[in-house]
RNA sequence: GGCCCCUUCGUCUAGUCAGGCCUAGGACACCAGGUUUUCAUCCUGGCGACAGGGGUUCGAAUCCCCUAGGGGUCACCA
């Protein structure tokens, strides 16, 4: 019988929910679920000068937002709580004392300046900077002397001789000599843990079967195995993910551009979309398909079969995937994710498009296939709720209906014609008017660009029978007898 | 610089662990054409990669070695 897998992810609560974070935590989720294991959250708020409970609550939202949910976390608690690292400080101080006791770790008495003497030096002379394990021979009985007193120590962690090798999914075994890894500080001279030691006993606690995080940790690792084997722990499997990478290549950071999850949230994109993406980015599902629901993910991922190497981010794609989903979508939904932003652009207030709720519905039925973002279609819609004496002319269309010397006086006998027969509907009209054109031996850009000026304003839309269905009588032939005057 | 990791089209990737099915597949982007009243969608086509060099083998993107390049990390941050 296979234990249960558990995961956890672990932000600390410094600021915003970071894509690269985001991905982490959808793959810990899908390899959770996919197993029938628990997903976990843990807040790493060990760092007191950093760490804000607002922020907290956004990576939570944020995360709720991607489309993920959580078994055992600080609000829906758990068998193995708390479950904010700064309320597990007894636990993190009983472990500590024991591994003194033990002889795994020693009091370190120097104080920063000989810390950075020391650094300065190795540095002078081209080495790696390390503690030189002065105190290590600091005896026992002197130790405790010492700390008696009110000397100030940090703990550090005693690093034995030898090698230490882990199971990485991702990479395979990974080796290092422990002549590499410095004798650490878990505690520091304020009593508080460092997170290599209290992520280690949280993990252990929580009983984490596996522990899946960016690459940047990968180097953290042979310091909590050691920890975990003097602690008699059972160390758990690692799986190291690749860095998400800006375009310039480094690792994605806010020089590169957006890379907080709520800037996609703000800035429109379907949260599906974005987890869609997320997913692409060191993995693949079969290599040919690019788009597949979270459902999806769950039945077929697998750490083992996440790639090695880093990938850039490409806003490029994740826009397609956008308009992918976008399309996809039902106008009524699409009518609803889309109001905020409508009223966000002080078109209509929430009201106004709740109480023409049918109306905007097929407005965006309409402007479905034209919009990748909700934050796209404020621009394209605005000319609706524009007086029908002010639609604002953009200058390719103004330029395109200026190609038609007859113009105006096509406009103007276009309106009148068009006043007897407006009421017989979309399908209808659409078809006279085409009759119209032929008959006056013209061709269809030549009423159309005009007319599409009249209504919208713009150079491209929807076809224009739907637009003026929404636009209704009134205010269609209004616009087509003002253009005229207009383009005199 | 030390240590560690990585390397298939501009980008995301399939294929690599079990060498032949790969004259390397898909997607985004880009270009061209078609459809349309325009824009968009949609359809068709094009461009475009196994980092380099050795080796093993009948045969290597796949295995081994070297080189180069890129990245991560070196805190009393997480």
């Amino acid at each position: 019988m296979p234990e249960t897998v558990r995961v956890r992810f672990a932000p600390s609560p410094t600021g915003k929910l970071h894509v690269g974070g985001a991905r982490t935590a959808l793959f810990n989720w899908a390899f959770a679920r996919g197993r029938g294991g628990v997903f976990l959250l843990r807040i790493e708020d060990t760092d007191p000068e950093r760490s804000r409970r607002e922020h907290e609550a956004e990576i939570l939202e944020g995360l709720a937002w991607l489309g993920l949910d959580w078994d055992e976390g600080p609000d829906v608690g758990g068998p193995h709580g708390p479950y904010r690292q700064s309320e597990r400080l007894e636990r993190h101080r009983e472990l500590a004392d024991r591994l003194l006791a033990e002889g795994r770790a020693y009091r370190c008495f120097c104080g920063p300046e000989r810390l950075a003497e020391l650094r300065a030096e190795q540095e002078a002379r081209k080495q790696t900077p390390a503690y030189d394990r002065r105190c290590r021979s600091v005896a026992p009985d002197e130790s405790a002397r010492r700390a008696a007193a009110g000397e100030a120590f940090t703990l550090r962690f005693l690093v034995p001789e030898g090698e230490t090798r882990f199971r990485d999914a991702v990479r395979r075994d990974v080796t290092f000599a422990n002549a590499e890894v410095d004798d650490w500080i878990m505690v520091r001279t304020d009593g508080k843990p460092t997170y290599n030691f209290v992520v280690v006993c949280d993990d252990a606690d929580m009983a984490v079967t596996h522990v899946l995080r960016g690459e940047e940790h990968l180097v953290n690792t042979p310091k909590q195995v050691l920890l975990y084997r003097a602690l008699g722990f059972d160390v758990p499997e690692f799986g190291h993910l690749p860095l998400m990478l800006g375009t310039d290549g480094r690792k994605l950071s806010k020089r590169t551009g957006d890379t907080a999850l709520a800037d996609y949230r703000d800035g429109g994109y379907p949260p599906e979309a974005l987890a869609n993406f997320l997913c692409l980015q060191g993995w693949a599902l079969d290599g040919e398909t690019e788009v597949f629901s979270l459902e999806t993910l769950v039945e077929r991922f697998d750490v083992a079969d996440v790639g090695k190497a880093g990938s850039v981010f490409d806003p490029d794609k994740l826009l397609w995937l956008a308009g992918e989903y976008v399309r996809a979508d039902s106008p009524e939904r699409l009518a609803e994710r889309c109001a905020p932003f409508v009223a966000a652009a002080g078109l209509a207030d929430a009201d106004e498009l709740e109480r023409r709720r049918p109306w905007f519905v097929d407005v965006l039925r309409t402007e479905q296939e034209r919009i990748r973002t909700y934050a796209e279609l404020p621009a394209r819609i605005a000319y609706l709720f524009a007086a029908d004496d002010a639609v604002e002319y953009d200058d390719k269309a103004l330029k395109n209906a200026r190609k038609h010397a007859r113009a105006r006086e096509l406009l103007e006998e276009y309106g009148a014609w068009l006043a007897e027969r407006f009421d017989e509907g979309p399908d209808a009209v659409r078809e006279a008017t085409k009759a119209w054109v032929v008959e006056r031996e013209l061709k269809m850009p030549v009423l159309f660009q005009p007319l599409r000026l009249a209504l919208t304003g713009l150079p491209g839309g929807p076809d224009l029978f739907e637009v003026m269905a929404l636009l209704g009588r009134d205010a269609s032939l209004r616009r087509i007898r003002v253009a005229g005057e207009r383009l005199a």
